[in-house]
DNA sequence: TCCTTAATGGGATGACAGTTCCGTTAAAAT
DNA sequence: ATTTTAACGGAACTGTCATCCCATTAAGGA
């Protein structure tokens, strides 16, 4: 009785079982790329991995599975924040990091992906937060540090400021759809950090 | 040759094509609040709206079309902009009816599955970007009464603000997928608001 | 009211996604 | 080198979704 189990693959993780899972991973990728999230099928996956579509429905279960695993391996390449001694630099660093992120072909696909699994299966949106609050949470210390330099006011919160400054960038890529500049992320940065200046992220209940 | 023709239901729009239309719009959406997009299924709503799957299928196509179609539907019941003769308040206005929008069982469903079907739809991506492109340039006109009356700096992007506005509600029910709240609301409000003073929003080209 | 035909709906058909069975391959331990 | 068995993969099977055919119903015009 083998339901698709997620321990399968943990006993002899070495050879066979690495190339398959990154022959799978790789294929997941190429079709979210060509097709997106709705056209993806674990035949097609199986296929184009030169591996046999048994070996994807047990070891990843569904399409779900599949794009939230992909998002696993992605929340676990920590990109390093910035850390330039500005905010304002720092900012934008992320922002362009960002930005990057959304308009590379496979990492973009990628995102949309799970976005759109996230809409209705648990597992993905648990994935998705997930990768997002690690992310804010790594980089709220650059927000932290500029409250310490004196840069913004004491009290402001870093994690907010870090929402604020990616929000404008998915909210074009997700919802109205149009296309992401570089010119929507240095806007982003500086009203963001204009209304941090002006104290509008310190929170008042610490 | 009756391939899914959207001019079907055209020629004959009364009575009984008009009931087929609001049962099949009727029970899409509450197979989206239960199942979501990925389990949407033509078979289903046919069911559900005690309608026959053929008829289903020669005039929306596909699921992407059942809820293009929904989208569509929203974008033409306009909900007229606030306008109470101050900036704060008709922002807040606009900000708690996104959040009421995200926050109604039946709307928030329905937009969540458009946002997953424009992922890799292309029709539903571009119902998608008229509903919201609409309403942004709708209560673009608040931001621009606001400055006429020398509230906010002259020049001030008045579109750019009320996305700035949403966004960061969207980016909490879509990417990070957390809980969206009134305090989510009115602290986008207050921080928009910060930057619009502080002149952030002002286009340099106009 | 009657007529034309737009539009619907039941049911048959074909394709393909998802599942299961079981033999084969090759990690990892000895 | 040998053994054990985790993990893989070919192939057959099943259910459901998408499509098509054609008879039936009823909208809209005369």
């Amino acid at each position: 009785m083998d339901q698709p189990s997620r321990s399968a693959g943990t006993v002899r993780p070495g050879g066979r079982t690495a190339r398959v899972r990154a022959a799978v991973m790789e294929a997941t990728q190429d079709e979210l790329v060509e097709h997106g999230f709705h056209g993806l099928t674990m035949d097609q996956v199986a296929a184009r991995a030169g591996v046999g579509k048994t070996t994807v429905y047990r070891r990843w279960g569904s399409r779900a599975g599949l794009v939230t695993d992909l998002m696993t391996e992605l929340a676990n390449q920590s990109t390093p924040h910035a850390d330039t001694g500005g905010v304002e630099a720092d900012l934008r660093a992320n922002a362009l990091s960002v930005l990057g992120a959304i308009n590379d072909g496979r990492l973009g696909a990628t995102f949309q992906a799970v976005i759109a699994a996230a809409t209705s299966d648990e597992q993905a949106a648990g994935a998705l937060r997930a990768f997002y609050l690690r992310r804010i949470a790594e980089w709220a210390n650059v927000v932290d540090l500029a409250v310490k330099r004196g840069e913004l006011p004491a009290g402001t919160d870093g994690a907010e400021v870090i929402r604020a400054i990616s929000a404008p960038l998915y909210y074009r890529l997700v919802v109205t759809r149009e296309p992401v500049t570089e010119q929507d992320a240095e806007r982003s940065v500086a009203r963001t950090l204009a209304a941090a200046r002006a104290g509008a992220f310190v929170v008042e209940e610490p």
